[in-house]
DNA sequence: GTCTTCATAAACACAG
DNA sequence: GCTGTGTTTATGAAGA
């Protein structure tokens, strides 16, 4: 991927080489044989502790954690940046071959409303071209800006960056934003702010850094990020997607769809992703979620096929209930404004999309994602009841001079106002608040589930290098076949 | 054709 | 007043 310099090439400047430390750092540690000892030691992070901050950022409070340089996170870091450097190798035929870039832009999801006018054009359109930006710096990455700013936070020791650190990361790593107009920025606060992935930390506990605030990731949607995240950039093993093989080893033997972000296998795979959110990634999927993102946080794997979409809205702007007796999970100093709740992104841990369902952001739509402040996920039997109710019930109070007069308009206000009245008799809050501010809080799951998924994630991951290996390997036969067409 | 996802633009408010 | 930041809305393109 870009310009993914080398650490000795960074920059030692002012904040920026914080981040880029710990990006050498896991530059560093990325040979096979550093992967084949990952493996063996996966399950050791699960009982680390967590590190400390470095850098002189505020210590967490008692009672939360903090996004620290766990080992999890490190291996999840260098499955990133393992995933930058393959974006380099994209000559590789099969990976282009899947490439969600299809005929245009070369990031996943790049599909512009026609102001491209203004941006270099992507070497990737049309699909002629590799990402390879040693050579086309002026490519594209191909990342969604959650993702990228999902990256850059991660990739700060202390998981919290203000936007301007996370404009100069974006920067470094991917030189096509150099000369790019500066729309990419407004891209990234438009992402921070509607992506529940990204939570501001509290302006009063934080250090002082002028203007703005610093973001880090939310916890709550941090591991659903990070799944979807793994599962990103051209994995190569779709189906270990929701049921990640026991050993590390199986993924060997697996062949399927390399997957992009925003790859229609990854996608399909109900699962997790990025602005998944944005929730995990606005409100992603829920990558980031649980959103990119509701996230990407790791829902149990129902056949995506089976959801509406509807469903998937709701899913998505729901989430989460917060209260003084049911704390933010191990959240960093997060601003908890009650205020603050937006959907717009975390989708993705239910139906593979990063940003979160929010067709919520589309007026009619967003607003049936954001009646639901209600957590679905963990209620099976509330959305049951809510469906049926959707079926029951007409509306009957739903002002006319606001709807909409298209038929699927009329559909959506329809649900909308079953969602309304379905609140409100669950004592559920309003949806008068902005967005954000209705973000809605759910309660952590159990440490049993979190083990589960931990496990899972590191299982996962312990078969990455593998499909690296598998990848070049598939590449090359896939080049040998060309030349010499099955016999079958 | 509809829905979803995502990028982008723009307007606005607010703070430094 | 300027600039950067944060929020929100609108729109369009592409894929499912």
């Amino acid at each position: 991927m870009g310009p993914v310099m080398p650490p000795s090439k960074k920059p030692e400047a002012s904040g920026i080489s914080v981040a880029s430390a710990s990006l050498s750092h896991l530059y560093q540690a990325s040979s096979l044989q550093e992967a084949e000892e990952l493996d063996l030691a996966f399950p050791a992070p699960l009982a680390l502790p967590l590190a400390p901050l470095t850098d002189g950022a505020a210590k967490p409070e008692k009672g939360t954690s903090t996004p620290g340089m766990e080992d999890e996170e490190l291996t999840n870091l260098n499955w990133l940046h393992e995933s930058k450097n393959l974006l380099n190798s994209f000559g590789d035929p099969v990976l282009r071959s899947v490439s969600p870039v299809g005929g245009e832009g070369g990031v996943a999801g790049n599909r512009g409303d026609g102001d491209h006018d203004n941006m270099p054009p992507s070497p990737i359109a049309g699909g002629d071209l590799p990402y390879d930006a040693d050579r086309n710096p002026n490519c594209k990455p191909p990342y969604s800006f959650s993702c990228l700013i999902f990256m850059a936070i991660e990739d700060a020791p202390s998981k919290r960056l203000p936007v301007k650190e996370i404009y100069t990361w974006i920067l470094e790593q991917f030189s096509y934003f150099a000369n790019a107009p500066t729309g990419w920025k407004n891209s990234v606060r438009h992402n921070l702010s509607l992506n529940k992935c990204f939570k501001k930390v509290d302006k009063d506990r934080s250090q002082s850094i002028g203007k703005g605030s610093l973001w880090c990731i939310d916890p709550e949607y941090r591991q659903n990020l990070i799944q979807a995240l793994k599962k990103t950039p051209y994995h190569p093993h779709a189906q270990v997607f929701s049921t990640p093989p026991t050993s590390p080893r199986a993924y060997q033997s697996m062949s399927s769809p390399p997957l992009w972000p925003g790859s229609p296998f990854f996608r399909r795979n109900g699962g997790v992703l990025l602005q998944v959110p944005q929730g995990v990634i606005q409100n992603g999927a829920r990558m980031m979620s649980h959103g990119l993102y509701t996230g990407i946080r790791p829902l149990p794997i129902n056949p995506i096929g089976i959801r509406t979409a509807d469903d998937r809205s709701v899913l998505s702007g729901g989430c989460r209930k917060r209260s003084d007796s049911n704390p933010p999970c191990d959240s960093p100093l997060v601003s908890s404004d009650p205020k603050e709740d937006h959907t717009y992104s975390t989708n993705q841990s239910d139906d593979g999309s990063d940003y979160t369902s929010d067709s919520s952001l589309r007026p009619i739509a967003r607003d049936v994602a954001n009646d639901s402040d209600f957590d679905y996920e963990d209620d099976e039997d509330d959305k049951s009841k809510i469906q049926l109710e959707i079926k029951k019930e007409e509306p009957r109070d739903w002002p006319i001079d606001t709807l909409d007069s298209t038929p699927s308009s009329q559909q959506h206000n329809k649900k909308r106002h079953h969602f309304l009245k379905a609140k409100q008799r669950m004592g559920m809050a309003s949806d008068t608040l902005p967005l954000k501010k209705r973000r809605a809080e759910k309660p952590p799951e159990s440490d049993d589930e979190e083990m589960k998924e931990a496990a899972g994630s590191l299982l996962h991951l312990a078969g990455v290098r593998a499909c690296l290996n598998n990848i070049t390997n598939r590449t090359a036969k896939g080049q040998k076949e060309q030349k010499e067409p099955t016999k079958n």
